[in-house]
DNA sequence: AAAAACATTTGCCATTTGGCAAATAATGAA
DNA sequence: TTCATTATTTGCCAAATGGCAAATGTTTTT
């Protein structure tokens, strides 16, 4: 039952957005998958169409894109403990114009978007959990995303720290300088100032 | 039967994301009331417990706050045709951290809580319409904002002119600045240099 | 109309960030 | 280990933006 324990992380976050019953909780175990990604492998590529959901149980993700100057970039990052897919392109199954990357070893939960089907179809909550949870992470990007653009790159590349303390150092610069809105460049001689 | 009438934009708004028939249709018109404001107007204010939804029947709305150095940001500005709110606060209704404001006359369809609550009780899809337009309009936003942060303050100021061609100048210069994240004289200079 | 209050522009100069290319460091492959 | 590749740092200078205060312009009040 080694697969069933590690989706307590899973279960204890849906049941913050509503109330399941155990059988109902056993159906979600069911239906999700383990899967492990390593550091870069991509879990959703721009063009295509997700098919599936992922939660993160350990690692981070980073979601990009490709602007009109060819520039990569990082739109933002998604911690462990959170769901990650490009929500628009799944719920009206057109492709993505995003990637979804693992910027760190991942180990994830996936849900197929028949198993969501089925869920939603399956337990009455399920939409009302959903939309809580989609809901308050498109919240919270915009209210991180907000106040970005009003203080200076040292102050926000300070925060990133905060927030993801021993995440700078192991991925490349490119990826944290495209998110703060600068260059290599001006990253490395902010990282030399502090 | 005026008022009536002035309810097509909602209804036709609601429609375009889910089906309602006629008796849904006039519940929904009887329990919107009309609200005019004044350029300037508070619709709510930080602090306080939003009461009310609105749809932006016409005008603009900006929702701003007060940060850490005590300057007054704008957030987001809200167009017509869409509902404005602090979700987070209207949902948990808990005090909102955020003002939301007339920056034009502005002629509005509200709908009180019970009002909303009562449509939701009522009227089986509400819920499912409510939730398919809150999660467009943030995602939206995440949308708008995130790509704000690889430009500069021209392109910034270049993009809202197109998406709001007649209002950069009906507005105080304050809040369009702390919107593209520069000081007042900087866009000044821009304005100038354009 | 005049005064007061408020908003915008401008000058001057400092600071931040960018652009580009070369130097250095780190990583991975043979 | 050594070479090749890739990532990061650095120097140099240009461009963008900020800070502050004074000047100018606009709106509101009396």
């Amino acid at each position: 039952m080694t697969t069933f324990v590690t989706m307590d992380k899973l279960i204890n976050y849906l049941l913050e957005f509503g109330q399941l019953n155990q059988q109902q909780i056993d159906l979600i175990k069911r239906k999700a998958q383990v899967l492990e990604l390593k550091k870069g492998d991509y879990f959703s590529e721009a063009g295509k169409t997700p098919k599936q959901v992922a939660f993160i149980k350990e690692g981070i993700f980073r979601v990009c894109y490709y602007n009109s100057n060819g520039d990569e970039i990082t739109k933002y990052f998604i911690d462990e403990n959170n769901f990650a897919v490009d929500i628009n392109s799944f719920n009206q199954k057109i492709p993505s114009s995003e990637y979804v990357q693992a910027v760190t070893d991942c180990s994830l939960l996936v849900f197929s978007t028949d198993s969501f089907n089925d869920l939603s179809a399956t337990i009455i909550q399920w939409d009302g959990i959903i939309n809580k949870i989609t809901e308050k992470a498109l919240i919270e990007k915009v209210n991180k995303l907000s106040p970005m653009l009003a203080e200076d790159a040292t102050t926000r590349y300070l925060n990133f720290l905060e927030k993801f303390p021993n995440l700078a150092n192991r991925i490349p610069l490119s990826y944290l300088a495209s998110y703060l809105g600068i260059t290599q460049s001006s990253l490395s001689r902010i990282r030399k100032s502090i």
